[in-house]
DNA sequence: AATTTCTTTGACCACTCAGTCAAATCAGTA
DNA sequence: TACTGATTTGACTGAGTGGTCAAAGAAATT
């Protein structure tokens, strides 16, 4: 038999519990959730739980690291051939589109850094900074050729973050606010959105 | 002796707990928090804590009550008879003097929201909703008559409230990104969110 | 079918933490 | 100074929670 790190069963159950525990943790944040509520939501028993994982923090970690790589993707997309303007509007779009279709790391990631990114220091100050600042560069770029207005690059990405973020991490407050009236809230974003970067953008 | 409400040391003391509860509920969150924290931090005993408020619930729904007032003034204060794109962009500038003077305040809230505004749930559906709607109603007016540009209000005010308060939520991250050679990120941030507004709002 | 390895669980432990309480201490007043 | 009410605290309780463990049960292997 061929060696292999884990077995079918293992495999699909730390499927099943990290799909649980973001639920979780999504909700309650790391403190306030339990290995019971975990456990519940799973469909499994605790010590189950503990048998595939070490520890509740083996867990928190195990979820915030499948997380990194998808993080930095749509800014690593940010293609120095492309039309400066057209780029920029992607990547907002590729952000949006993130926050619809995955608000629960959205909202795990928003958490650790409010509560003082422990976690997630070593990987800000290191992987994410390094791709910021290459495309930092790449946008000054763009601003000294004239392909652009003058902006503030760094501020620029964050407005990015921000905006595109919110729809997910305050997701509550939104739709509290727009209520049952309005249906559309994501599309009526998005134009909003394509519309106050392309109008900063215009050079 | 006239009736008073409570004794010099009542008042006192209960401005000290909350002063440390908004400290350690800013930077744990509510189930993160303990007691002894908030009690080693205001430099009372446990019980002593307890004896001005009924529990941890209670200091933690003090601490938002308050909030909710300083919440809704920089919006209230948008006034009809100014000129529409001067009145908006000081919209922007006093809520982001609000993330630099009460980055804790703001944490508070946006842990409160992410975690589904269990306490905020009431607030945010009648007094914040109304005042949205009046704004949005004003703002609306503005571009009816073609004072500023033709946009979303409602998502004008997510994408105000999203990047000013990126800046006291995210400060951790900003940090570490910015990293120690931009000293002025504050001053930067404003000049980008000036640009930002203003280009989106010129008729 | 027998054996070995992997998986699951009930019962349990140690510890943390919100909250209590009776007794001590302090501040103000007569 | 003695009295009264407000304030403070050490010692405690009980519920909840992360984690352990030995033994039972299921899968895979021979």
């Amino acid at each position: 038999m061929i060696e292999q790190e884990s077995t079918r069963i293992q495999r699909k159950n730390k499927i099943i519990i990290l799909e649980a525990a973001l639920d979780v943790f999504s909700k309650q944040g790391f403190s306030g959730a339990t290995l019971d509520q975990i456990s519940e939501q799973a469909g499994l028993s605790k010590p189950n739980i503990l048998y595939y994982f070490s520890s509740k923090e083996a867990i928190h970690l195990c979820l915030l690291q499948r997380l990194l790589k998808e993080w930095l993707e749509p800014l690593q997309q940010l293609n120095p051939k492309g039309e400066p303007v057209g780029e920029i509007i992607g990547y907002v779009q590729r952000k949006l589109e993130m926050s619809k279709m995955y608000p629960r790391e959205s909202k795990l990631f928003a958490i650790e850094i409010l509560q003082g990114a422990k976690h997630l220091k070593q990987f800000i100050q290191s992987d994410l900074k390094i791709l910021v600042d290459a495309k930092v560069a790449l946008i000054n770029n763009w601003v000294d050729q004239g392909k652009i207005a003058k902006i503030n690059p760094v501020h620029l990405i964050f407005s990015i973050w921000a905006t595109t973020q919110h729809y997910s991490d305050f997701e509550t407050q939104i739709k509290l606010i727009c209520g049952s009236k309005q249906t559309n809230v994501v599309s009526d974003a998005e134009d909003h959105l394509k519309q106050m970067f392309t109008k900063l953008l215009a050079p």
